[in-house]
DNA sequence: GTTGACCTTTCCATCGTTGTAAGGTCAAGC
DNA sequence: GCTTGACCTTACAACGATGGAAAGGTCAAC
């Protein structure tokens, strides 16, 4: 019933350090604590851990989860407003998607120009050496992307590793 | 011929802010000084410039850009290496589409499943609060991906606005 | 009473980019 | 000459979510 911050952790699947900043940013109400300082957890507060992992787990950032925690307490809220937090995501999604697909496919007709073989000659480099006048390489430009040159990436590692 | 950061910046498409810094972190050689302490640029700098933009628009890291840059200023090395530097970013981009692919799939689902209307019933809300026993809820647990839970996503904002 | 697993806090790193602060330089206009 | 404003300089902090390490306290078992 009553757990530790590691037990609790195990439960919901958020690491420890994570649950202790979810705290830190008020997220999270303070736990309360044993005569040491011990974080104590009981399994209502797992359920919102848990809510709080399946959230992130589908791209939810910690504000629109503040948002959702929100939802989820206030019993009486209309559906239409997690509906609209939701297709809200999507639409970012949407945007993410459309930036990567643009960059593969870009890249993707460059590797197929490309001999890959002993020989110096790359159309990949040449492309990437070359001056363009304006962006109108990708087909993103002109859906209302146009004001972002990328959006924060960070494609590859950084997430969490096999918990 | 020979130009202050802002032209060069303006000239290559890269923020004078981010031209300093890829120099700080050694992407760059440190770019010539004018007495005062100026930085003075050459087109061919400008240059140089503009293939780390195109790169990085195409959502290479940094690290990635100095093994192209590397790769572009020795004119000899097979087009093989740049191939394979192309086609391992292209597998890190579809990594991120898949888990992409997946959450919004995953929404598109609940969201479809929500009326959306004055009544507090959602579908979307219950998933999250319900516990689910294994992270079998995506295609992609299955593919490979399942070693990281997500990998920092970072969906909206943070690009770099109209330049 | 020691050991080892757990807990605490605080600070740092990642990644790429922007913002801000506090100052120096330079060319034009008066 | 002197001011103004646009430019340049550096150094620092912030974003977002997470992990890592340091330095120490607590607790149960042996």
């Amino acid at each position: 019933m009553s757990m530790n911050i590691g037990e609790a952790a195990k439960a919901s699947g958020v690491s420890a350090k994570m649950i202790r900043h979810y705290e830190s940013v008020g997220l999270f109400p303070e736990a309360a604590r044993t005569e040491s300082g011990y974080r104590q957890y009981t399994d209502k507060e797992v359920s919102t851990l848990r809510f709080v992992r399946q959230s992130r787990d589908l791209g939810f950032s910690i504000e629109q989860i503040r948002e959702l925690l929100g939802l989820w307490q206030d019993r009486r809220r209309p559906s239409r407003q997690v509906r609209a937090l939701a297709q809200a995501h999507i639409e970012e999604l949407d945007e993410k998607l459309e930036e990567l697909q643009s960059m593969k496919a870009t890249l993707e007709h460059l590797v197929h120009c490309c001999h890959g073989d002993d020989r110096p000659d790359c159309p990949i480099i040449d492309s990437l050496a070359q001056e363009r006048r304006e962006q109108e390489r990708s087909p993103v430009a002109a859906t209302g992307l146009r004001h972002r040159r990328t959006t924060g990436l960070q494609v590859g590692r950084r997430g969490r590793p096999t918990a």
